[in-house]
DNA sequence: GCCGTTTTCGGCCCGACTGTTTTCAGTCG
């Protein structure tokens, strides 16, 4: 058996991994590490004035280096050769990957991190102050820390320096008074609340016959930096204006004709584009991004003579596309490809060859498996919920309340169970459209065993098993935990698998091609949870699990009916894990879906189905 | 440092805004 590595799967905030922890002597340095290593010699080359394409190379491995669903570590030591498949990395790289395989360390960052000046990366971070300036801050004032920086702009030297002024001194004391600089990047879900009536605001403009959001926040990734927002008209000036005037708007950070950029009151940054509605396709195309994706779009055209930019599609000064985005595809024939998997991971191979996949939409989905009411920490009743879920068109709803181990969440133990399954069966016989399946969300204790008793599991519908605590077991324990866990011939699906919390905790590590290959081999389903700050699986597991067989379902977690509507949060995150509607549980009806857990469970599927 | 539908060498996506400049460099996305 291969030597598996808890992929770093929380990936949300690189700058974190600074202080993670070498795990295992035999697995190596994580991807994460590795990935890091190479981003810093990135910074240190760009200050030390190093060829940008360079710097480039580095920042792309570090990009396939963290994404990639294998242990690179394993790889550099068990098929050297193959590091060289990897795209972005060629002889060089591969070698500096075998070397920090090796030894944990790159030389080439030590000898950079010697000459070139200590700290002085930290000046990269400060919006507006690129390689070129924070060389002149180092090598001119002595500044190696943010600190010193603000100290020197307080003293008035900063403006002394060539291409420094009173204005850019005082923008970075503004920049070092804001808290942009802790890179703390927003839930999406989040973001969401401030943009989506902003694109409302922008709709309604005057000469604006379109707007919405690009940028990460179209590609669906579960944070966002900012917000891109683009407007459709032929008056540039006005629609900047009507931006501007936009109430929330807190602080003009730049303007022009045809684009501005502020912040709003809670401090989230927003660019506006206004283009014509002959280039609005090619704009939305490019300002989607991600930035790797768009520049492998424009070099396809360029081999193709074309010109590829935000104005349209261009042979020699004619414009031959641009107004919608398939123009744009169409232009280096290829099918259009949806924006949540414009990553540069491998979509355009795919749709050259014609195996995009079919990616499942809110609309696809039929019910919801799990959920909790008032019985254990939910704050709806059963009876709020499951009409709450009829109303949205459902024909099934899973309600899955703790199990007496979650304490803080008032967990049930069997008689509580038993009194629940009663009032399920009363509740059913009411609603017209909707099934209540009988669940329970079961604790999987430290040791693997499961926190409710055989007797009570089988009487339950649906049993969703996760794990509440110990989550920082050794990775080899953690999975051995959860396979004992998946391998109870009672347990339906794994809810939240890892337990991480966006821009909070990163979770368990485990296995995730071996708990992957047990839940597939005995057919229990793993779950996208749908609350924004989960979204756990995440894309890259979601995906891994996908290739690996696994059925996916995705569910809300809902502790209130409200949050039945976080449904499209989680559908957003499968897209973006190229997760086919075929292999989503909840896509199917619920006599299709009692009869996928009746084949592991034959005498489950009879008891809930009305007659 | 990578890579090949012009190429194993000579390219590497493209344009707007700002501030400091007198025509443009730096930065950003």
């Amino acid at each position: 058996m291969p030597v598996f590595w808890a992929r770093g799967i929380v990936r949300i905030m690189p700058s974190r991994s600074r202080s993670r922890k070498s795990s295992s002597a035999t697995a190596g340095p994580a991807n994460a590490e590795i990935a890091r290593i190479f981003r810093e010699v990135a910074e240190l080359l760009e200050l030390s004035n190093a060829n940008p394409f360079r710097v480039r190379a580095y920042v792309n491995a570090a990009r396939v280096v963290e994404e990639s669903p294998q242990s690179i570590a394993s790889m550099a030591r068990e098929s050297p050769q193959a590091l060289r498949d990897l795209p972005g990395v060629g002889d060089d790289l591969a070698g500096k990957i075998e070397e920090i395989a090796r030894t944990g360390k790159l030389a080439l960052l030590a000898e950079l991190s010697r000459t070139a000046p200590a700290g002085a990366t930290e000046l990269l971070h400060v919006p507006g102050i690129g390689p070129r300036r924070a060389r002149l801050l180092s090598e001119r004032l002595g500044v190696r820390s943010l600190a010193g920086l603000e100290r020197a702009a307080r003293a008035g030297h900063v403006r002394t320096l060539p291409g420094f002024g009173a204005k850019t001194e005082s923008r970075i004391l503004a920049e070092l008074a804001t808290t942009t600089l802790t890179e703390r990047r927003w839930l999406r879900a989040r973001a969401a609340q401030y943009g989506e009536p902003l694109v409302e605001y922008m709709a309604n403009a005057p000469g604006v016959t379109r707007a919405e959001l690009a940028g990460s926040f179209r590609r669906c990734r579960e944070t966002v930096g900012d917000l891109d927002l683009l407007a459709e008209s032929r008056d540039g000036r006005a629609a900047v204006q009507h931006f501007l005037d936009y109430p929330q708007v807190q602080r003009v950070l730049a303007k022009g004709t045809t684009r501005a950029a502020v912040q709003l009151a809670g401090g989230l940054h927003v660019d506006l584009r206004v283009l014509p509605p002959e280039s609005y396709g090619a704009a939305l195309h490019y300002f989607t991004g991600s930035k790797a994706h768009n520049i492998a779009v424009r070099t396809m055209g360029r081999a193709r003579g074309l010109k590829i930019s935000e104005y349209g599609v261009f042979r020699g000064t004619r414009r031959i596309g641009g107004r919608d985005e398939r123009e744009v595809f169409r232009a280096v024939r290829l099918p259009f490809i949806p924006p949540e998997l414009r990553e540069d991971r491998g979509e355009i191979e795919a749709a050259q060859q014609k195996k995009l996949p079919h990616l499942v939409s809110l609309d696809d989905i039929r019910g919801d498996l799990q959920s909790h009411s008032t019985d254990s920490d939910g704050r709806h009743s059963l009876d709020e919920m499951a009409e709450a879920a009829e109303a949205m068109g459902y024909e099934y709803l899973a309600i899955t309340d703790h199990t007496p181990t979650v304490r803080v969440a008032g967990g049930l133990d069997r008689a509580g169970f038993l009194r629940q399954m009663r009032r399920v069966d009363r509740l059913n016989a009411r609603l017209r459209k909707l099934t209540v399946l009988k669940g329970a969300e079961v604790d999987i204790h430290a040791d693997g065993s499961l926190d409710l008793d055989d007797d009570t599991l089988a009487r339950l519908d649906v049993v969703l098993v996760s794990i509440h605590s110990a989550l920082n077991l050794p990775a080899d324990r953690q999975t051995a935990r959860i396979v004992h866990a998946l391998q109870h011939p009672l347990v339906h699906i794994f809810g939240h698998p890892t337990g991480r919390l966006v821009n909070g905790r990163r979770g368990a590590q485990f296995d995730l091609d071996a708990v992957c290959s047990v839940a597939a081999g005995e057919g229990v389903l793993m779950e996208i949870n749908a609350q924004p700050e989960r979204l756990d699986l995440d894309d890259l597991a979601a995906r891994r699990a996908q290739e690996l067989g696994v059925t996916l379902v995705i569910s809300t977690d809902a502790h209130s009916v409200e949050e039945l509507h976080f449904m499209r949060w989680g559908v957003d995150q499968a897209r973006r894990g190229w997760i086919d509607r075929a292999n989503v549980a909840n896509t199917r009806t619920l006599r299709q879906m009692l009869s996928l857990f009746g084949a592991r469970r034959p005498a489950a599927s009879r008891r809930t189905r009305r007659t």
